[in-house]
DNA sequence: ACGATGATGAAC
DNA sequence: TTCATCATCGTA
């Protein structure tokens, strides 16, 4: 089973997309590895999210599609990659933090060589990144839920358990 | 614990 | 045009 994510798959709420990406492989020209950790920016009522500011250049992607690719610069040497989620005009995404392998969104990015050339493009597989289910079962006891990393800033928003981390296999479990 | 390093948005 | 801030990371 081998299945790319379409419009529909990202046209939810983010953090159900963000619980549903565990599992999932991103597919890049560096290869294909097994999305491990999100983080959902839920819209423009979400402190944390950079719609809260409204709409400018920089956040232009998040008013597209679901299943657009955001990815901005920041600190001044990461890019940060998103997927874009819900309704178009409605300004929320999914924060890709980590991959089996490679943990950390900056760490991730130079690792996959993902920069702005994939800014506001389509998860297709033209693009030359894109996402598959590839018939990996998550359960639920597998997901550990947390607060967003980095974003102290964000008032009342800042303890929202938004971030899904699938947690490593240990052996112990079996028999 | 801290500095790197530059785009971004808001203030002036 | 200037300034503080930043969904981070490597080194100490």
């Amino acid at each position: 089973m081998r299945k790319m994510l379409d419009k529909e798959f990202f046209d939810r709420p983010a953090t159900a997309v963000a619980k549903d990406l565990l599992g999932k492989y991103l597919i890049s020209p560096e290869g294909s590895h097994m999305i491990t950790e999100t983080e959902a920016y839920v819209g423009p009522q979400d402190k944390a999210c950079h719609s809260y500011k409204g709409r400018t250049a920089r956040t232009e992607p998040m008013y597209d599609e679901p299943g657009t690719i955001y990815i901005y610069f920041t600190y001044g040497m990461h890019y940060m990659l998103n997927f874009v989620t819900g309704a178009k005009d409605y300004p929320a995404a999914v924060l890709i933090r980590g991959v089996e392998g490679i943990v950390g969104p900056g760490r991730l990015t130079k690792a996959l060589q993902i920069d702005k050339r994939f800014n506001h493009r389509p998860l297709r597989r033209i693009t030359g990144l894109w996402v598959e289910d590839r018939g990996v079962i998550i359960r639920p006891r597998e997901v550990l839920r947390t607060p967003r990393i980095g974003i102290d800033y964000a008032g009342e928003w800042k303890d929202k358990p938004y971030r899904f981390v699938l947690k490593k296999k240990d052996g112990r479990s079996r028999p």
